[in-house]
RNA sequence: GGAGAGGUGGCCGAGUGGCUUAAGGCGGCGGUUUGCUAAACCGUUGUACGGGCGAAAACCUGUACCCAGGGUUCAAAUCCCUGCCUCUCCGCCA
């Protein structure tokens, strides 16, 4: 969310911003509603000062045993102005914090302009893809045919995007998300955080996935609890309304979850495969960390992410995301994309943003430059690090061999029992 | 799931309708004293949204905030209702 005295004084620079993100309009009603807010704001407060001075008199009044009925009578009926005006306040109030609370972040200067995901920069690209002397397989056909993976019974017991896996294809998953833990962990600082995998409408306000985004999660029914659709939900909110030190920042933490996106709305896309699930594992990456220097921590975080991928021997590009493309919460996002080579296409795999202050106002988290100085509000950045589901199938896609088997890459063996290439199960 | 006790500022803690603009203490900040530290003493103290104010800071001023949301009342930290959370005991359970 946007500061509103912000957006107050700069609006035609806010207007231009979302401009850029192709919703030109969204600011339209503006000033009318902050005017009206401000006006039944201030005829409500002038009754309320001259009732808590009335009051004070009817006390006195009171006290000596005189007679204060006329004054009574008299702020009865300011009462009852002050609730009118209170009501028509309150609800001038909301329609602007409605407003605001739909307004995306601010893109960064140097976030590139454009409409869509076309107009995405490409940052830098790293490996080579490889070249195969025979038809690479997709997944969904690598996976079945190896034993480790099951379409059929997955929607049978749960329905259309779910997948079951079996044997080393179980195992692989739970490879990918240790080794990735103990990468974050022992090389790159991050502290390890196991967070429930459900939260409450605070905290799904907290980092932007509501009100806007409701259809996008799980909620379970009868409940206040949402499945997270990320981890960075749980973690984001786990200081929020508190105050931390500056000393104390960059706080990174990395976790691993479950997440559960509805995906409303995707049908038809990406229906082939364990690309696009209802249910997936990540490990996220999360800074809370100080305005100064969040974009060198988005540098790093991102860096850290690309890490995995580097050790895996995994091709890979990085790119910004243009203003079309950018998420609600963001200033700015680059996306990492490995190589598929089934497709021929990098595929999303990471997405790492740095959302400077917009989650930090809305979940109401600060910081502290030193005792007694004024509490600010910090910025916060996630990234994966990584989809561990989509690293799957860029491993199976990527190390396939001939004659249908996979070489296990190196850094993963020690997870695996030396295991060094998957076969068909018997 | 059942019974009971609670939720007050950064922290502790008083407060059963109007002499509470939340007592007192701790902590923080500023000062006096001091060779330095400590102690003592004095002062000060949060957030949000308005107004003064045309930009920023400062200042002055108003309103709101005693878990949250409703209600009663001229007036609510205080009374009533609902919800959330914490603690204790019982039940159940990995």
């Amino acid at each position: 969310m946007l500061d509103l005295g912000f957006v107050r004084s700069n609006l035609s620079l806010v207007r231009e911003k979302m401009k850029d993100r192709g919703i030109a309009g969204i600011l339209a009603d503006f000033e009318a509603l902050d005017v009206e807010r401000r006006k039944l704001l201030s005829e409500a407060e002038a009754l309320k000062a001259q009732r808590n001075t009335v009051s004070n008199e009817i006390a006195g009044l009171k006290k000596q045993k005189q007679d204060a009925s006329s004054l009574i009578a008299q702020m009865k009926q300011v009462s009852a102005r002050i609730q009118q005006l209170d009501e028509q306040a309150g609800a001038a109030d909301e329609k602007l914090r409605d407003l605001l609370r739909n307004v995306p972040n601010i893109p960064h200067d140097t976030v590139p302009v454009g409409r869509s995901s076309e107009d995405n920069q490409e940052v830098r690209r790293w490996g080579e893809p490889r070249k195969f002397d025979f038809e690479p397989k997709a997944h969904w056909d690598l996976g079945p045919a190896l034993g480790i993976l099951d379409f059929e019974r997955a929607a049978k017991i749960a329905g259309a995007r779910f997948a079951v896996y079996y044997s080393v294809g179980a195992k692989l998953e739970r490879a990918l998300a240790n080794f990735m833990l103990d990468l974050h962990t022992h090389r790159h600082g991050y502290t390890e955080v196991l967070p429930p995998f459900m939260v409450n409408s605070d905290s799904m306000f907290g980092t932007g996935q509501l009100p806007k985004f409701a259809e996008d999660s799980f909620k379970l029914e009868g409940t206040d609890y949402w499945l997270i659709p990320t981890a960075e939900v749980p973690v984001t909110n786990l200081f929020r309304d508190e105050v931390l030190e500056a000393e104390n920042l960059p706080v990174k933490f990395c976790a691993w979850t479950a997440c559960f996106r509805s995906e409303a709305g995707s049908y038809g896309k990406d229906t082939r495969g364990i690309i696009r699930q209802h249910q997936f594992q990540k490990v996220e990456l999360v800074k809370f960390a100080l305005p100064d220097n969040s974009y060198d921590e988005l540098e790093s975080l991102t860096r850290n992410a690309e890490a995995v991928l580097q050790v895996l021997g995994l091709p890979y590009r990085v790119v910004a995301l243009s203003t079309g493309d950018l998420g609600f919460s963001s200033a700015k996002t680059y996306d990492l994309e490995v190589w598929l080579p089934s497709s021929q296409e990098y595929k999303e795999i990471s997405s790492c943003s740095n959302f400077e202050s917009f989650q930090a106002r809305r979940a109401n988290l600060r910081f502290r430059r030193g005792k007694g100085g004024k509490t600010e509000l910090l910025h916060t950045l996630n990234g994966s690090g990584l989809a561990v589901g989509r690293t799957w199938l860029a491993v199976l896609e990527n190390y396939q061999q001939a004659d249908g088997s996979v070489i296990v890459p190196e850094a993963l063996r020690p997870y695996l029992d030396g295991l060094e290439r998957i076969t068909p199960r018997k």
